[in-house]
DNA sequence: CGGATCGTTGATCAACTTCAACGGTCGTGG
DNA sequence: CCACGACCGTTGAAGTTGATCAACGATCCG
């Protein structure tokens, strides 16, 4: 087992191999290829991920049969339908890998056993969603905030390396314009 | 104290009043009067907010001068600025009372020493956390979705009692759209 | 009663989408 | 190793959504 997230972990306690060994039968490591879908609109969502290399996305199919893209996951990062996970529903998006792809699978159950069995999963856990609440705080700001030319400039300025390892119809997706559109705008850079 | 705090921790974990005494000196309950500010952009952001009672309003002015609402909080709701919040930074919004509201103050100080000292508090705030942020991931999913007037159906679709209680000028300005505009979907209701 | 605030209406304007077409590149099968 | 098709990024024209601006009426509150 990769000692990624075991040093995540410890980015917010103090973890010894002991505790971590403990956890670790309640985790499962996975290779996903890219494209490879870990989630499917309609599914019951079991499963909670970590990536430790890679890139997620998820989407959802828009009103007009579109892929609309609502966050990506790198290195470090959870994801899940948290709606879906929790109540343990059908879900209403798709994950996928953008790239070849090295996760760590917790499902729903493990999770909670982990949470009753080691308070400090459930410290953990209160910091990663804290975090991960206060990002997406940001991007509602962002959202409302921006035009989307800004959008577009704001993402290369703050998330430049990571919009080269992406195909630029993600990148629009993600920002919520046309590939054409984000074409216009970047044409206009060299006028 | 009042018993609305009590009983949304308990919604969540068991709680008895030995407990629930053991943490109210981390507390202060105050009330606010219709649109006095708790919280001022570029202020060090040392509070998080319960509602017991009324209704907040998060917003930013935007690049045009003009208040964006990004979140309204009504009973059961925290609210703060997380990102300020956890990092002990200035804040980049203000938090305002839309109607005379009652609310329960934490400092940043005690909330980590809620945490330290009671891992039932750890836990209580990992699922306020959650919650919190698989709500905005469905507000950011209808951000994408919905064109504005359909942003408008549904939210007299799914908080059309919520609806009547604020004006319409912060409706719209919470749905990212101009007054103007917002009366004049209100209005085709009856072409 | 008088002023400020809020909601409305209509005209004009800007941002962004849609649609159609084209060229380049990449990967796959022959 | 080449050829073909699929996919991706680009361009330009036309169309839509929603913003802006100005003006007016209603209501609320002092």
């Amino acid at each position: 087992m990769s000692q990624v997230l075991k040093a995540h972990i410890n980015k917010f306690l103090p973890l010894n191999d002991e505790e971590y060994s403990a956890i670790l039968p309640y985790l499962k490591v996975q290779k996903v290829k890219k494209k490879q879908n870990l989630m499917t609109e309609g599914e019951i969502c079991k499963q909670h991920y970590f990536v430790e290399k890679g890139c997620l996305r998820k989407f959802f199919i828009n009103e007009k049969g579109v892929e609309q893209t609502t966050e990506f996951a790198i290195e470090n990062w959870w994801m899940t339908d948290h709606i879906a996970y929790e109540r343990q529903h059908a879900t209403l998006f798709n994950i996928q890998a953008v790239e070849h792809t090295e996760i760590v699978i917790l499902d729903y159950q493990s999770q909670e056993k982990l949470f009753e069995q080691f308070s400090f999963m459930e410290r953990y856990f209160r910091f990663v969603y804290q975090r991960a609440f206060a990002a997406t705080q940001m991007r509602i700001k962002f959202l409302f905030d921006y035009s989307k030319e800004e959008m577009y400039h704001h993402f290369i300025k703050t998330q430049g390396a990571f919009a080269q390892r992406i195909p630029q119809y993600l990148l629009a997706s993600y920002l919520g314009l046309t590939p054409e559109y984000l074409s216009e705008i970047r044409a206009k850079r060299f006028s």
